[in-house]
DNA sequence: GGGACGTCTGAACGGTCGTTCGCCAAGGGA
DNA sequence: TCCCTTGGCGAACGACCGTTCAGACGTCCC
């Protein structure tokens, strides 16, 4: 539900209530329930569809190329697309995992260990085949994964640069973090 | 207050009771009202003073050398030492701000803008020096302290790095991520 | 026309919240 | 000994929370 989204990025999931996720509809809070069994499911819903959409959009970028550097490039340029244009998924995505009921919270975390592996898979390649060097490949993608939340903070469609932009800057940026030549 | 750290950073600030910081201290809710006018005025105790503090570590670590490669690395070194030693702070640094009642949020606000452009102010005399390379220094500076902040939710002092090879590893790839030279 | 269905609603539930108040025990200065 | 301060406490406050429920309305098929 897109008022859910936007009211929970905004004030979090503990700071809004049912009543007002439906005055943002024009109706009253008891009407929701026609259409949903709890407000818990509403958060369940955002965060796993969330992660489950930034996994595959990363998997599709990496499995276009079979170089290393290329795949890097394309990991970030996906990564950064993604929290530009859920700006409001992401930062629930973020603050909210506390707040996630057993079993969800576990498997958003999975979703997340799934996807920091793959980086480094990416990373480790790189570093193998004398085409990355990186004190630590660890670091590294900790490093870029942090990297892009902040966009979801601060970037807005109207700004100085445009979401193309911004993708290949920050994939430029991901290739200087391990000294790569870019693709 | 300690406890009221501890619950903020790890439920969050709606999340945390009075009757939970009180039960941390052995006490019941109503006694805290003998050392503290609010709830709120805990949380902008904590946060200003943290962002206070985060500032005044950056100026001190800038200020010891005119080195601008040299400044960006110890800059790095003293943003990474503070997320890692005072994670709870930091955590609830980002996390709260929308909790913030103002002026107090404004206060912060300014504060973490006067960080940002200490950083970018860095960078841009390294790019007018010919030192670094960047095709957008706010980008990067942007980058830079994006990194740090998720070493809040991970690092914990008996990992597998110490806090000094953490900033080591940190002012390393600042350096890269504007191709300077390693001081 | 009539009943079944989907949807919205006011009232109300039990619970928790931040905070206030009046009371009580302990301790120290006179 | 008396008194005053300090700090902790049970009870209680009004407000708000997520959710339930019985009813009211409209729309469709028969």
């Amino acid at each position: 539900m897109d008022a859910a989204l936007t009211l929970f990025a905004e004030r979090g999931y503990l700071g809004t209530s049912m009543r007002d996720i439906a005055s943002q509809l024009g109706m009253r809070a008891p009407s929701l329930y026609n259409h949903l069994e709890s407000k818990q499911e509403l958060l369940q819903d955002i965060m796993l569809r969330t992660m489950e959409n930034l996994v595959a959009d990363h998997q599709m970028a990496v499995a276009t190329t079979n170089d290393v550097a290329e795949q890097l490039r394309r990991a970030m340029e996906a990564h950064v697309r993604y929290h530009a244009r859920h700006p409001r998924e992401v930062r629930i995505g973020n603050a909210e995992i506390w707040n996630l009921e057993q079993p969800a919270q576990d498997r958003v975390r999975k979703l997340r260990r799934d996807y920091a592996r793959s980086w480094q898979d990416v990373i480790n390649r790189g570093v193998d085949e004398g085409r990355f060097q990186t004190p630590s490949p660890q670091l590294a993608s900790y490093a870029m994964l942090e990297m892009g939340i902040g966009i979801s903070l601060w970037y807005h469609e109207g700004g100085r640069l445009s979401e193309s932009q911004l993708a290949y800057y920050y994939g430029d940026m991901a290739l200087r973090l391990v000294s790569a030549e870019s693709g």
